[in-house]
DNA sequence: AAAGTGTATATAATGCATATACACAATAAT
DNA sequence: ATTATTGTGTATATGCATTATATACACTTT
């Protein structure tokens, strides 16, 4: 399981697992039914505690998006994929908003940000 | 003193207050030497606790943007216009790094950010 | 003296992350 | 088959930092 952690972002670290699970299951890199690691050894490999991973399966399960049972493991379950892609579209726009409440703040002009964003998306493609 | 709180944003209040000072300061609404409404006051304007207000002007001193004295007041200093707008910029680059690393989760293309991100804009701007 | 400033101390509520112990299921050893 | 072991998810109590507060203090002006 490729998951990166960043303690710098300040985004906490049992979103970030979220984040990048929910990414996985929406590009096909995880499959209805397939196993989840198990939080133990998520834990371990991200050197973070159960309690963390528990926290991410938590919200993921609460959110649908996979099924925890005692004693076996947690597995992805079957999603509507259009839903996942609307709910990432409007986390995006959450960060996008929080940003134009600034820049019109400050008087930025929305040529301004667009040219920010491209640089931004062209730097942080190719990582 | 137009100052609007948003308790549904997320963002410390104490922070709104800050960054709408430092606006009006980098706009010309707020002139070296001019001064701010004392911290009672405000507090009592925006229905807060001094004590956040006074973390509010604490934060602006410690940066340099005003300067309070005890028993007299909170006033606006002399400001390098050109440092504020390059920390205004550099805020508005996080949030905008942030909805990338969400977009290039989720694979959204930039075309379909810049679309977002001139619909909210044009949106924000007539409020 | 009174009313207006900014300041300091102690306190509460929330969010993030943790260690440790508990309960259940599958597997290996006997 | 029975039992011990290992691997699952779960629950409780705790530490720490951040946000926001009430209340009392110290200084300046009027």
């Amino acid at each position: 399981m490729d998951i990166i952690i960043s303690n710098a972002s300040g985004v906490p670290i049992y979103e970030q697992i979220e984040e990048q699970i929910k990414s996985m299951i929406m590009n096909g890199d995880l499959s209805a039914g397939d196993a989840l690691p198990s939080m133990r050894l998520l834990a371990k490999e991200l050197r973070i505690s159960v309690i963390t991973t528990k926290r991410a399966y938590e919200d993921l399960e609460r959110d649908g998006f996979i099924e925890s049972v005692v004693g076996k493991g947690s597995f992805v379950k079957g999603i509507n994929s259009e839903i996942m892609k609307e709910s990432m579209l409007f986390a995006i726009e959450e960060c996008l908003e929080k940003a134009v409440d600034k820049a019109i703040l400050g008087k930025v002009s929305l040529s301004e940000m667009q040219e920010m964003l491209s640089i931004i998306y062209e730097e942080k493609k190719n990582e």
